[in-house]
DNA sequence: TTCCTTAAGGTTTTT
DNA sequence: CCTTAAGGAA
């Protein structure tokens, strides 16, 4: 089996130990998802079927990526593998078990947008205080009952909870949390953490159910278990519980996901599940340099909570750590794009050799205008994805509709778009009316002649019709004919094509391309069901849309989706205090931690070179805000850094002048960033080293820089808090320091 | 009921 | 800066 002999020792222990639990701690980089690959490869080798193997992973994209793998080594016979991530795999299950739980097989999945909009609709019908009740607050509150498969009823009844709540002065939360699940019934709806609640309800309700799957997964394979909470931890463990075939790969340096109820407890709870538990540790690194392994090191040993392991690499050392510092959002945007525009052309690196990561998905803006400037390609992943987009919502939730009359939320979206005269007041009462009768919205409706008068009697009837006919064509056509007579047909089309402004022209663009989606989907030829209600079920859980233009390009990302990634070049973007770690983490020593572990994934992403930079000013809110350098960049050992500077004010004219736009940039790129001149030197700073007060610094002064050794000032440049020191090193030569930054000590003058 | 203007408030991170 | 809710006029 020549596939065994490229595995090191633990990992090929790690892939033929396939009976019985195993637990594997897998260290950033050390060919985690290769292990997994194998270890089922292997399976189907030695004779297990497909079909009797689930794999599950924690995003859509490591799901597609291990797909991919498995195909390229098992072939065809991968595909019977039962692989996704949890909500899809368990949504999959509920389509085929819904009516045990009373629910519809065509029921609808609410994005957090739809359910925070239904709890809005709650609120404002109860009369409560937006302000006190914020439809966030409640969804997150509600939701970390449901991740932990707690119930309204045992919510109500719980006593912590109810005192919780009254403290925070939100009394109603329970009450909230039984109307809110009350609504999703009665609309035939499951939000995201009911695709989890109910699965393990269903498991532990229906053994025979249970029976059926732990009989179907013979051996269970869990990616990212660091990042799994207590509901898909209970579900799994149900599921292993007859086979005991259940492998677990995760890093606890690497849990970043305890904002959404991961419990690292999870970890320590499987050991104490499973007794004759095997524990593998691979901490051999095989992605990054040595500089980059030990720097990512550095930073999370300042982790108290952790599980001892000691990741190494026998790589060469390679780079130092590029540093950048801007002066503002903007700047920071065209230095990343000058330093990816000029590695690219040193190197001969192509776009998707870099990715650029950020902290929150609002960052993207400087980074994309800069790297068009400079005509370089690139993707955002993540952020607004295509699916929660207006346009695209207003059409899915036509389609919505018209297999479940039940969804409330899509009827409200579609029932005055494009316009039909029905205004807020009019949807208000019938609303009333429905509750009035115990009946759904709908059924009002059908009825409409017994209940409204005049004008609005045609209106709905219009309505019904129109709605009837749909359903018609979504049960003798395939999910692309429905789907483009629905769009037509209701105005939806026409009314978008009406637009001539950009966005209106990008809007009937996105709708069109939604439209071929669904035409590949049919297409597809393994496609057996080409009906609407597969498609829908297929998108409702997916984030982006396939990657299909496979165009060389730079990725710019959040930390959180570049997870399991990696790149040949990383930029770590906006390292600065209060954005990373962000400003919401700092109550706890815990939010602090997973903040580093944040950090921690970002380094480790980097094969071949990592630069981090931060800007001292950035705009947020329209404001121009001030920020300083991260304390995370001081954890990181000084000797793997080196501050990458730049010469020139070009960057800035770059922008000023508009003559430079559209011409090709290399003309204007030569000297703007000055890379090392000469190789780092080999200093070591004095024992007692402590950095001074730099603050009256004056030409003139000997100064010990911990990296460049003893030099002299020989000018200081003060525009606000921009000083910056020009320092003749004893043997380097001439440097210019950024004082807020650089650490300094003053040996007199 | 709709459309326009104005005010307020909002940025973690993902399924 | 941006989007969305609210208020007022046609």
């Amino acid at each position: 089996m020549s596939y065994l002999d490229s595995l090191n020792e633990v990992q090929r222990q790690a892939v033929e130990q396939t009976e019985g639990p195993v637990m594997i701690i897998a260290g950033a980089g050390s060919g985690k998802t290769r292990v997994l690959t194998y270890r089922i490869a292997h399976l189907i080798k030695k004779g297990v079927e497909p079909f009797n193997i689930l794999s599950l992973t924690f995003t859509n994209k490591a799901a597609k990526e291990m797909q991919h793998r498995i195909q390229t080594v098992c072939g065809s016979e991968a595909r019977n593998v039962m692989m996704g991530t949890f909500h899809s795999v368990f949504s999959k299950i509920l389509r085929v078990e819904s009516s045990r739980l009373g629910f519809p097989s065509n029921f609808t999945i609410y994005d957090t947008e739809d359910s925070k909009g239904l709890l809005r609709t709650i609120l404002k019908e109860q009369n409560l205080d937006d302000k006190v009740y914020k439809p966030n607050t409640v969804f997150n509150r509600i939701s970390a009952a449901k991740n932990r498969l707690i119930s309204y009823t045992e919510y109500i009844a719980n006593p912590n909870f109810t005192a919780d709540d009254r403290a925070a002065l939100r009394p109603e939360m329970g009450k909230l949390y039984k109307t809110y699940q009350e609504r999703l019934i009665r609309a035939g709806a499951m939000d995201f953490d009911d695709l989890l609640f109910y699965t393990f309800k269903l498991f532990n309700e229906h053994p025979d159910v249970l029976n059926k799957y732990q009989h179907r997964f013979k051996y269970i394979m869990v990616d990212e278990f660091q990042d799994t909470n207590i509901a898909q931890y209970s579900i799994t463990k149900k599921l292993a519980a007859m086979n005991r075939n259940i492998c677990v790969v995760g890093d606890d340096a690497q849990s970043i996901y305890a904002f959404r109820g991961a419990d690292i407890q999870n970890i320590l709870n499987f050991e104490k599940d499973y007794s004759e538990l095997k524990v593998l540790k691979l901490e051999q690194n095989y992605r990054s340099t040595k500089t980059i392994v030990e720097a990512a090191n550095n930073v999370i040993t300042k982790n108290k909570a952790q599980l001892k392991k000691d990741v190494w690499t026998s790589n060469e050392s390679g780079e130092k750590i590029h540093l950048y510092r801007a002066a503002s959002d903007n700047e920071e945007g065209r230095i990343v794009a000058q330093a990816i525009f000029e590695s690219k052309m040193n190197l001969q690196l192509r776009n998707n050799d870099f990715a650029i990561l950020y902290r929150t998905n609002s960052q993207s803006r400087s980074f994309e205008e800069a790297l068009r400037k400079l005509n370089i390609n690139y993707k955002v992943v993540g952020g607004m994805s295509f699916y929660q987009r207006k346009e695209i919502k207003d059409v899915l939730a036509y389609l919505r509709f018209v297999l479940n009359d039940q969804d409330e939320q899509s009827f409200r979206r579609i029932v005055n778009f494009p316009k039909r005269g029905i205004g807020d007041t009019t949807i208000a009462k019938i609303f009333v009316i429905a509750d009035e009768q115990g009946a759904s919205v709908w059924d009002v409706l059908c009825n409409a002649k017994s209940v409204m008068t005049g004008r609005l009697t045609t209106v709905f009837e219009g309505f019904v019709d129109m709605i009837k006919s749909y359903k018609i064509l979504a049960q003798t056509k395939d999910a692309f004919e429905a789907a483009n007579e629905i769009a037509k047909q209701s105005g939806l089309l026409k009314e978008l094509y009406e637009d001539k402004t950009v966005e209106g022209i990008a809007r009937y663009e996105n709708v069109q391309e939604l439209l071929n989606g669904i035409k590949e989907f049919v297409d597809r030829p393994d496609q057996e069901d080409k009906s609407l209600g597969t498609y829908l079920q297929e998108i409702s859980l997916l984030t982006d849309t396939e990657d299909k233009n496979e165009k060389d390009s730079v990725t710019l990302m959040t930390i959180h989706s570049a997870k399991g990634l990696e790149f040949n070049q990383v930029f770590v973007v906006g390292i600065e205090e209060d954005l990373f770690p962000s400003a919401m983490m700092l109550n706890s020593r815990a939010d602090l931690e997973e903040e580093r572990r944040l950090f921690y994934v970002a380094i480790t992403r980097a094969e071949k070179r990592l630069s981090l930079s931060f800007a001292t000013s950035r705009y947020r809110f329209g404001q121009l805000k001030s920020c300083s350098p991260s304390r995370f960049l001081e954890e990181i050992d000084p000797r793997h850094l080196q501050m990458t500077s730049i010469t020139a004010n070009s960057i800035n004219s770059q922008e000023q002048s508009p003559a430079f736009v559209g011409i090709k940039p290399k003309t204007t790129t030569a000297t703007v960033i000055q890379t090392k001149a000469k190789a780092a030197p080999a200093y070591t700073p004095s024992a007692d080293f402590k950095p001074s007060d730099t603050s009256n610094l004056a030409v003139g002064m000997k100064v010990e820089h911990p990296k460049f050794g003893f030099g002299e000032v020989k000018n200081i440049q003060s525009n606000g808090n921009d000083r910056k020191a020009l320092i003749d090193f004893k043997n380097l030569g001439e440097k210019t320091l950024i004082l807020s930054f650089a650490k300094l000590r003053i040996h007199e003058s």
